[in-house]
DNA sequence: TACAGAAACGGGGTGCAGTCCGCTTAACCC
DNA sequence: GGGTTAAGCGGACTGCACCCCGTTTCTGTA
């Protein structure tokens, strides 16, 4: 008679109300912040508009930020999406190398669309999980690329820095960007310089140029 | 007759009691860091603390990240002092490339000292300037290892971010660091070689090894 | 020393993030 | 269908960042 690890083997699933209203609010959040921008979301505020209680905002999503990561995160998946099944080089089938540095200008496009929920979705209570998914795809890329290097996942931290530090702390928050295109492709050319010297040293061992 | 060109052209002297209640606020506040935790450090309990009104506080600081701000300002000035007057490599004197890496060690110790000030000086609602110090230095030595492509100042950035991004945005804010030393070492050495190789490649042309 | 103007000060007021807890309801079992 | 239970819901409540503006204090000038 074990009724808890019973009750551990099917956990209840999950209500539809609940479903239904989580979706709901998704829905009302990205069309607020499409309408005033995100700083200008407010809990009560999302909470009117959706017809549901506050208590049920801060239930499905924790925190302020909770709300804008969840928004990032559907746009996050449609992004790993594309580079985990669309044609090389972002795509499966090119060198490691040459994956990287399409990631990297990919993924700064993706940043610069979305910078406005990516800065709303930090929390500076909590860090970046390592769960991240971007640091997930560059540490494999590395883990290919130069095995040794990417042994202990630091060399991966840094360069996920790099490519994405300077939109999320280090540029300019109001959308005041001179110039998006500008912006990425010389982030791009810059981050192309970076990762192909880093892994080129590290490669597997001799090849001479 | 031009009075404002005149008022402007002294605009008359900081005034005793703001500067000796600006000192005394900071003096407070890095008790309260010290005895609660950044976080738990609140602007009605630092003025209340200070026997000063919580505008005066504001008016100071414009913001709560702001007294971090100032508080990780002084640290940061000391460190600077450190780095352009010290010996060599990380003092002036030695290699460009060398001082950088001597650079990147330094400042990851330093950055782990004070990480908790650190982050709650992050005001995401406002990027870092690129009048950072630390973003400043790098420049600067870019600009003697490789002129080429340290030209636009984004691969200072880059760097910059791979090098603070870790300790700032993505391992763990409560200090359940298991081993800053060993964390310190691990970064360091994976700056070393981020380093080396990004200089190595765009290095005076032909240097060969 | 007296005065005028500007800067600094104080602390009540406002709006929002996040908590709490009693009530409601969907899901499962019979 | 009826009962049980855990999850979900709502909205009053709390605490804090930040604003505002009438009052006070300093400083440069006469």
């Amino acid at each position: 008679m074990e009724p808890v690890a019973l009750s551990l083997a099917r956990p209840r699933e999950v209500r539809a109300d609940a479903a239904r209203n989580r979706a709901h609010l998704l829905d009302v959040a990205r069309e607020m912040v499409a309408e005033l921008g995100a700083c200008n979301v407010t809990m009560d505020g999302l909470a009117e508009r959706a017809g549901l209680g506050k208590g049920t905002v801060f239930r499905h999503f924790r925190t302020r930020a909770g709300i804008f990561h969840a928004l990032f995160d559907e746009e996050e998946k449609r992004f790993q999406h594309r580079v985990m099944t669309g044609p090389p080089p972002l795509g499966p089938g090119a060198p490691a190398v040459e994956r990287l540095v399409a990631y990297g200008r990919a993924r700064l496009e993706f940043l610069v669309q979305h910078a406005a929920l990516a800065r709303a979705s930090l929390d500076t209570a909590q860090p970046i999980p390592s769960e991240s998914p971007s640091l997930f795809h560059v540490q494999m890329l590395l883990a290919e690329a130069c095995p040794v290097d990417a042994r202990s996942g630091i060399l991966a931290l840094q360069l996920v820095a790099a490519l994405e530090g300077p939109i999320l702390l280090y540029l300019q928050a109001p959308d005041d960007t001179p110039d998006p295109t500008r912006l990425v492709h010389t982030l791009g050319a810059s981050w192309q310089v970076l990762a192909e010297r880093v892994t080129a040293a590290g490669a597997a061992p001799p090849a001479r140029r």
